[in-house]
DNA sequence: CGCTGCGTTGAATCCTATCAACGCTCGTGG
DNA sequence: CCACGAGCGTTGATAGGATTCAACGCAGCG
């Protein structure tokens, strides 16, 4: 069995090649490791918090209105940040709460890496910039899933996004993962209503292109789904 | 008059107190600076560039889908990071292109910075952190304004986070600001219809909210507009 | 056994897109 | 100097995608 720290290994192996030392020191973070049921705040916008990384399980970074409507701005995976990693104290830009039963850990000996300047562990410097940039990225297709594709493109989109970064961290089976989300949850990452999230999801099952029951998807047609949405994966 | 390179001193002065020194460094950065006509690609998703500066005039990062649809993902303002200020030889995950004529400088001085962990330039190291976290926050508003907010609501958030950023920079004339956009533009930006901008356009006018003609807009009711939108800033 | 959370369905409504056309301003060329 | 075209803003009519409201089924659970 793949232990569970290991997926903020896989993460960063990809964007860099980590060093024997470097690799020590994520495969100790679980030292650390916290446990929280579901639905825990883990921080909170407008509060200074330190740097946390989830190991295990679902969370969100999201934001409600005043009026109760809710967007989810990211979901964050095993390996992912929560919050923002680096040494500024100042406020977080986001608040994050856990989807599912989670195991999180501080982040903080990942900043111990640039203590010289990144002389010692290069590969984990870099691999954090690199894994930066690529959660940006994710931020971007989001604004272009919600400001320009329909309702079934988003769901098509966005499958293919768990499916992309899952893979990155082991936890596709071929071609099928578990997906531990309600559909009111995946309304509110893609700007619907859950009625209509339930219709377009039927609408993606009579298609033929995905199949999404039960906490577990599979994708049947992975290349029409991609030409469908204009997937462009970078990395 | 204010020198235009000294929108980026401006907002780094606001996140970290600035040596004598850094100053200094952030004004040589006009030296390297370059014109770019309006529509000039300053940047493309999946190529590696170097680190770029925006100094003067408006430009955008967004994206085409196969099909024509565009999203703008984000507005860059003078002061802003050309795509990603890091030292990761990584594709950028943006393509930015002027909105109007822009002059550019190099920003691999910035980086300099990092040289010696930090001790030599503290205050631009911390600043930029931050000034990193801020972006970040506003990629995440705009995806709640796509996701959960209506037409006009997201015209209303939009020019309110247009005022708080030219602020930042002292582009704001008391409550009033130049606005060199075409509806066409902002109905990129908002998800939107050119058809539907220029109608909401309309109404928030007769709402006497706001007027934006003739390229320049007034803000008539900050405070009304803030808490219609559920305005939150964090900086 | 009744309750709660989640998925599903139907009908009516509304917001926004689309299509098409027109006016205006400005710069260019005949 | 005026005609012409391009870019931008504006308007009307129609269509369509997504929301809302309401209700029902079903499984898990105290």
């Amino acid at each position: 069995m793949v232990p569970v720290d290991n997926a903020l290994v896989l993460r960063l192996g990809r964007f860099a090649p980590l060093s024997p030392v470097e690799t020590a020191l994520l495969r100790n973070l679980p030292q650390t490791a916290r446990y929280h049921p579901v639905n825990t705040q883990l921080c909170l916008r407008g509060q200074v918090s330190p740097p946390q990384i989830l190991l295990a399980g679902w969370a969100c970074d999201h934001r409600t209105l005043s009026d109760g409507r809710r967007q989810i701005i990211r979901f964050l995976l095993p390996g992912d940040v929560i919050g923002s990693l680096d040494h500024a104290a100042w406020p977080q830009g986001s608040t994050v709460a856990t989807l599912t039963p989670a195991v999180v850990a501080d982040a903080g000996p990942l900043l111990s890496g640039y203590g010289d300047s990144g002389a010692s562990m290069p590969g984990l410097v870099t691999a954090l910039d690199v894994m930066n940039r690529v959660d940006a990225t994710d931020l971007r297709n989001h604004i272009v899933r919600l400001g320009r594709q329909t309702a079934y493109e988003r769901l098509v989109h966005l499958m293919l996004e768990f499916h992309h970064r899952l893979q990155a961290i082991s936890m596709v089976d071929g071609t099928s993962f578990a997906l531990p989300l309600t559909q009111e949850i995946l309304a509110d990452a893609l700007g619907l209503s859950v009625v209509h999230v339930n219709r377009t999801l039927q609408q993606v099952r009579r298609d033929g292109l995905l199949d999404l029951r039960g906490g577990r998807v599979t994708l049947h047609q992975i290349t029409r789904m991609q030409t469908l949405v204009d997937w462009a994966a970078t990395d």
